[in-house]
DNA sequence: CAGTGAATTCTCCGGATGTAGAATTCCTTG
DNA sequence: CAAGGAATTCTACATCCGGAGAATTCACTG
């Protein structure tokens, strides 16, 4: 005789859910994090998760949010000229991580790092959201190969400061790393590549 | 009745399954990477993995290779001079993961993304072994920001290049991977950091 | 040739996991 | 007030995991 059934008010419990596996996801990645786990957090029975999400990989996908659109935020960034883009760039990055509601990349980011279908689609996003995007307004060669090494920095510059957390990085201002980082980057849009 | 007991020969097991251990970690991470999976690799029973080493974990870090030593190899890159500097250190990273025996540190960057104890170790050795040396050497103002900075480029690198696979960077040659990054973590050495 | 120790496998256990079905209770619509 | 649907929980299953002990067989030492 289980006590189940529905409760009384507005419950709220989908929400919950998709709260608790966005911090699941953040903190474990997706192969670690449990159902069990992020319905626990949520204060709900597991067999609630699958009501609403049907499959932990159904789950995944929709606790996915990105905050960032690259077709509006890329024009916006390329904008002023190629001029300061590696420091626009890099605030941009580093402000679209650091988000009052948690870490949206951080799940993924993780993810990517033993689950091939996760790397998959951090893959496509990258390579065709964004960086095509960046390369169409690049005018010297190799225009995908910069703009790649540019986003390699950056996503070196989020491992670093919040999945190992090495020092100075992990606790330097926002501020302090994008006037360092966009020098650094700057002439991977607008220098000759050294033969 | 089991079919047990020793076999004739020189078996090299033992040899077998520390192989087969650095792929399966090289390749899930050390959360996914299972032990029994690592004794069908090695065609081996999985007591036999916990007969020779105990652990899972002891296992990993047994099969841990560190085929850099940094009180070696930092000295001897900064030998010739600050000049030049980031390109000998890039071309040596990328040498030390592109070994012709397996990708050595790919299980260790696999496994911190969803282990805390690999992401210390990593942390540990990255800070104290690497960049404090590093930064030692370095006579401008804050070294350590600028040896972890550039750090965390080398380790977007290898982020796109091992894990995410991004092109161009997955299929371009080391030397000219060297050529391009080298001089963009370069300032981090020997120019002003912007104010 | 006897005996000891190492190598190898079998079997088992407790626990965790994703998923599935059924049961129960409440809300809402007519 | 009746009925249907949605929310919630319980229980269960098949699978996999890491670990442990016992049994068996071989190689080596004396």
């Amino acid at each position: 005789m289980p006590r189940s059934g529905r409760r009384p008010g507005n419950s709220g419990s989908r929400e919950r859910i998709l709260a608790a596996a966005r911090a699941e996801f953040a903190a474990r990645g997706y192969d670690s994090a449990t159902i069990r786990g992020i319905a626990a957090a949520a204060g709900v029975d597991p067999a609630l998760v699958r009501h609403y999400f049907g499959s932990k990989e159904h789950l995944f996908v929709v606790a996915q949010e990105f905050p960032v659109d690259p077709s509006e935020f890329v024009p916006r960034l390329l904008e002023p000229g190629i001029d300061g883009l590696g420091e626009r760039l890099t605030t941009f990055f580093l402000d679209a991580w650091d988000t009052p509601g948690g870490r949206p990349f951080l799940g993924l980011l993780r993810s990517v790092a033993s689950n091939e279908q996760a790397a998959e689609a951090l893959r496509q996003f990258v390579t065709h959201e964004v960086l095509e995007r960046l390369a169409a307004a690049l005018v010297l060669d190799r225009p995908q190969l910069r703009a790649a090494l540019a986003g390699s920095h950056l996503i070196g510059l989020a491992m670093a400061r919040y999945v190992v957390r090495i020092e100075p990085i992990a606790s330097a201002s926002r501020a302090e790393l994008a006037r360092a980082v966009g020098p650094a980057i700057q002439p991977y849009f607008d220098r000759p590549l050294p033969t």
